[in-house]
DNA sequence: TCCATACCCTTGGAAGTCCTAGTATATTGC
DNA sequence: GCAATATACTAGGACTTCCAAGGGTATGGA
């Protein structure tokens, strides 16, 4: 979408942010903004693997999900919590999942208030086929030195604890 | 949107991987996963500082590109390139921008093609008071240490030049 | 027991992203 | 000078996200 700039757009508003006296957050302001630009990145990737299985991330995402759950089904609202994301995000992926095929709703043995979301085999030969793709072509190949990554790793993980994504140890 | 999972489930994924013997990709996979998290959550508190202002980020970066401009105008195209997205949604930005009175359209002088967006007077202040919310409220609690940050910078910075964001040195 | 409250899922709407295609204007080559 | 190519913006469609509101099911206290 666009050829390389001749300048970092990032650097520029850092030096703007300091231009303009608010030199105090110049910093965060421009990593916050590069994390931005680097999703954006990313998920352009993973979109263009997935293409050719008819998958969007969210929609893989699921179906990754369904396909490392022990017994092979899910909640809706356990999954909603799993991958942070609003409930309606999760019946969108799984109306459009279940009409290709790859999972089916059934309602819940003894709560009649919750629907449980199951891969079809179809759906988990093609979660694996996705997977694969993903691995050699997106992740294999992620641009990030390996100390990086534990670095990366560690930063945001502490991020994600502060912001509340879990309480583990 | 829900309250902290008793368990990291980017931890959980990085299991996953190992367990199925793709443990040579785990680690990036976990990062990038990472990655994908940490703007969504950002996002989430940038769009809750703006709402009050009517804004959404998208609508803000361009309010905010304007008035950084000298001129205090830019074509579409150019502003579709340094905020590197796609030239319809500042199509669909700009609409929206100049239905709330906070920027203009106009013809460019010499090029019969182009379009220039310009800001308004009520836009310029506007995107002074949202650019304050943001430097106090978001920025300025980022939860990054300040070493972070600058590795952060480093990490991603390298990352996007790679990915062909930009070409400077 | 029964009513109020809490929870689960779905529908409809607003907003953002991108893609494809179409129209209008420049630029280039013969 | 004129046709072919390139560029700039916009319209329509697919997709995702969230929010607000509604209907159905559990649960707990009076």
């Amino acid at each position: 979408m666009g050829s390389p700039l001749p300048r970092d757009p990032i650097a520029e508003a850092r030096q703007n942010w300091e231009r303009h006296g608010w030199g105090d957050v110049a910093a965060p302001m421009a990593a916050i903004t590069a994390i931005m630009r680097t999703q954006q990145i990313l998920l352009a990737r993973i979109e263009t693997v997935l293409k050719p299985f008819g998958l969007t991330f969210a929609r893989y995402e699921l179906l990754a999900l369904l396909s490392f759950a022990r017994s092979g089904a899910l909640p809706m609202n356990k999954a909603s919590a799993l991958l942070q994301v609003h409930p309606t995000s999760v019946t969108n992926a799984v109306d459009r999942l279940e009409q290709a095929g790859l999972v089916a709703r059934s309602p819940h043995p003894t709560d009649g208030r919750t629907t449980l979301i199951e891969l079809t085999a179809e759906g988990r030969t093609l979660a694996k086929r996705a997977t694969a793709a993903l691995n050699s072509e997106v992740f294999a190949k992620s641009g990030f030195r390996d100390d990086d990554v534990e670095h990366l790793l560690r930063v945001l993980g502490d991020f994600r604890k502060a912001a509340g994504d879990f309480t583990e140890e």
